[in-house]
DNA sequence: AAAAAACGTTGACATAGGACAATCTTTATA
DNA sequence: TATAAAGATTGTCCTATGTCAACGTTTTTT
C-alpha cells in the first residue's frame, strides 16, 4: 500500500528505513468514489493527500456558477487545498476525486510534526513548494498572451495525458476557455 | 542600512541577535538606476534581492516582442527570478529595477547555507515559498474568467498602490491586457 | 431496463478587447 | 536646453471567442 509513497520519498532524499516507516505510519488509506468531495468550499483543509490511484481535482465555482479548475494530482503525486492547509482559512474551493481513487491521507498536525522533526521530510516539503511555485509561474506566463489554440498546444506539450484523462468540461475550465471552444479546437487537431 | 531587513526577520521569527547579525553580514548593498537590468534572459539567477527602496520587476518578452510582467517587489520585500534561482537553469525572463533603487543582495550559495544552518531562516524561506505559492494561485483564480474591468478592480482591491506606482504599460502587461484597454478602463474609473 | 440528467459537439450570432494609427505628453539623450 | 525616443490616450475597425440553442451521446438514478 505504501510502495508508491516510499518510492516518492526515496527518489527525493536519502532517508533511513526507520524514519520512512515512521512517516508511512502517519498516513492512512482512504478509498473514494468518482466525484466524491473531500473538502468543501467553506471548510478548512486539514489533510494532505497522496494519490495511489485515481485523480484529485481542485476547483472553485464563482458567483455566476462558472467552474475554474486550478490543479489536478494524478497517481504518485501529492495534492491538497494548499492555501487553506497552510493558513487554516476556508478554502473557497473544492477538493474532489474525479475518479474512483485510492488515497493516502495525513493530518495537518502530523504533517507539520514531520516537517519539524525530520529534516529530510522538511526538505521534500520545501521542494514541493518550490515546484508548486514554479508550476504556478509557468502557468501564469503560459496562459498570459496565449490564445485558445496555443493554450491547448501548451497543455498537450506539457501534460500529454491531460486531455485524455480529464473531461472536456474540466479541461476547458483549467485552460480558461469554454467547453465549446475546446471542443472546436480538438476537432481541428 | 539593515533596519528594514532586520524588521523583516524579527516580525517573522524569534531569532537571536547574533544569528541576525550573521544573516545581515551575508547581504551586501547594491544601488541601481531606473530601468537597470539585474538578470538577463539567458542568465542563471545567482542572487536573492531585498528591496530597501525602489522596486524590482520580473518580466519576460515573447517572440512577438510582447512583454509580460510576472512579479513586482516593493520596499520591504524580497524578490528574485525564483525558478532560475532554485533550479539553476536560465531564467528566460528579466529582473529589473524600474526605479532608482537601494537593494540588499545575498548570493545563492550563502542563501542556501543560511537555510541549511539556521532553522529560523529555513522557516522564513518556507513561509516565503508558501506565500508565493498562495499569491500565484490567487492570481490564477483571480484572472481566470475575469474580464478586463474585473482585473483592474481586482488589482485596485488587492494592491491599491500598484496602478499609482507602476507605468500604464507595465501594469497592463501584468494584468494581461493591452495598454490601450487599461487606459480606456482607467478613464471610466 | 427505463427515464432523467449531465456532457459533448456544432451552428448562428454577438461582443469584448485586440490591432493599428494619429496625436499628445513625458522621459531620455546629445 | 533642444531633439529624439518612449509612453499615454483615444479613434476606427476587426477577429477570436463567448453566448445560446439544438441535438446526439454518455452517465447516473430509480
Amino acid at each position: 500500500m505504501y510502495d508508491s509513497l516510499i518510492r516518492y520519498f526515496q527518489s527525493r532524499a536519502a532517508i533511513e528505513k526507520e524514519q520512512l516507516d515512521f512517516i508511512c505510519s502517519r498516513f492512512s488509506a482512504l478509498k473514494t468514489k468518482r466525484n466524491e468531495i473531500l473538502v468543501r468550499y467553506d471548510e478548512i483543509c486539514q489533510h494532505y493527500y497522496f494519490v495511489n490511484k485515481g485523480c484529485i481535482r481542485l476547483f472553485t465555482i464563482n458567483k455566476e456558477g462558472i467552474e475554474t479548475s486550478r490543479f489536478f494530482a494524478f497517481e504518485g503525486s501529492f495534492g491538497t487545498a494548499l492555501p487553506s492547509f497552510i493558513d487554516q482559512k476556508p478554502t473557497f474551493e473544492y477538493l474532489q476525486t474525479i475518479e474512483k481513487s485510492d488515497l493516502l491521507v495525513i493530518s495537518r498536525t502530523d504533517f507539520y510534526q514531520l516537517v519539524a522533526t525530520i529534516p529530510a521530510f522538511a526538505m521534500i516539503y520545501r521542494e514541493i513548494l518550490e515546484l508548486g511555485f514554479i508550476t504556478a509561474q509557468k502557468r501564469i506566463y503560459g496562459f498570459q498572451g496565449f490564445n485558445a489554440l496555443e493554450k491547448v498546444q501548451w497543455i498537450i506539450a506539457n501534460q500529454p495525458q491531460f486531455l485524455l484523462r480529464v473531461s472536456n468540461k474540466m479541461a476547458a475550465s483549467y485552460l480558461g476557455i469554454t467547453p465549446s471552444t475546446l471542443s472546436r479546437i480538438k476537432s481541428k487537431l
